[in-house]
DNA sequence: TACATAAAAATAGTATTACTATTATATTGT
DNA sequence: ACAATATAATAGTAATACTATTTTTATGTA
């Protein structure tokens, strides 16, 4: 018995929802970790294709290229941390400890049991760390924007700066800090994994505690 | 009568010198221009080389690929700011003060009226913003890394942690402060540009005071 | 001035990528 | 058993990211 999952993203991510059939469920599985070996810029469709024994042509039925399965990739990931906060938030009243669980939902999300079989979160999140900003950073993102390719981030943001103006009304940059501190997670596991010397912390395989409390310790005494 | 300012990059990045050469100065003066106009992916050496009336085999002799040309300049941008650095502490005592002086160089860069005719710092300025991130989010980072691609970034992160030293020596996260100041420069100038709803500050065209009060704003209340 | 050297341009070609279009074959639902 | 839909197979194209070779032009020096 299980508790089955489904996200829903943007239509306009998809030609065919990948999550309804068997083929397309492949093609995220694989997809995943194809990027996470390869990288995103040598990920091809027809590596893809190769490795589920399909063609090139099956998989632009449900992605049109593969800059849109990365925003889709991204979302989902996204849609999967605003799941977690939700769940983990509940019957919680203090706001400081409701910040505490947010950050600690989204630098853990891969390691929070999922019931979703077709998506591996550890490397998904290994994708968000090295690849994630290159979904927005295009001369498209704006025509992307408006068709609400990024809304999952905007409502991660959102729901983030409404605890920060709980805890601290007149703190003036809630949109900011709430950003922030996802940029800032991604990007120093990114460092202390590639580039440690622009950082302080340490991260071993997949244990973030470091960064965690990083984040804790800024976002505290910013709201202090 | 102008002092004449040549910037030096690790030797790794050229296969020959572009700034010692009229067509090496054109390839970086209009790959500027073009990445700019067209973004780093849609961006070609071909379109380059239409545009400089010369051969792709040509730029090929300077770069090894586009990728490598984009590090270049990236480099050659936090070398201007490193410089920019040291020229606006001179004879400054107050670390608080100097702080204040980092910020405000990097996130004012292209408007310090520079004497290198052939880079236009306010469009490198934008390339950094929008596409910056891309020099070392690729699979080579580690081996790009060791040749030593991206000293010129843990340069500029080592003056600034020690700078935040001098003001708080006790403080755990010096250089991931650095780093963060500068990252969240850049991704909040593109964010108010392109996704405002991620972010609580305006910008319009180079004014970016919003943006500098802010780092100001963080940078203080985390060393207070 | 002539000659050697190096820079730049011209030409040509290849493997791969990022697609699109068309037809054939399975699979599934009624 | 039939229709509808999903998938697979095949083929092809324009553009990209290069490499190699030869020719022309410019520059520096004996």
């Amino acid at each position: 018995m299980s508790v089955e999952i489904k996200i829903s993203l943007n239509q306009g991510l998809y030609k065919k929802d990948p999550q309804d059939s068997k083929l397309g469920r492949k093609i995220i599985y694989n997809s995943i970790i194809l990027i996470d070996e390869f990288g995103f810029e040598s990920f091809t469709f027809k590596k893809l294709a190769e490795k589920i024994n399909s063609t090139e042509a099956s998989i632009y039925r449900y992605f049109g290229n593969k800059h849109v399965l990365l925003i889709f990739l991204v979302n989902w990931y996204w849609e999967w941390v605003n799941y977690l906060i939700k769940i983990n938030m509940t019957n919680v009243e203090d706001p400081k400890r409701k910040l505490e669980i947010i950050i600690h939902s989204f630098v853990s999300a891969a390691e929070e049991n999922p019931s979703v079989e077709y998506v591996n979160e550890s490397k998904l999140h290994n994708i968000i760390i090295a690849e994630g900003g290159k979904a927005y950073h295009t001369k498209e993102v704006d025509t992307e924007n408006s068709k609400g390719f990024f809304s999952s981030y905007k409502q991660l943001a959102t729901t983030t700066s409404e605890v920060i103006a709980e805890i601290k009304p007149e703190f003036k940059y809630p949109f900011a800090l709430a950003t922030n501190l996802f940029e800032m997670s991604n990007n120093h596991i990114y460092f202390a994994r590639h580039l440690p010397r622009l950082t302080d912390i340490k991260v071993n395989g997949d244990n973030v505690k470091e960064v965690e409390n990083m984040l804790n310790y800024f976002s505290q005494k910013l709201l202090s």
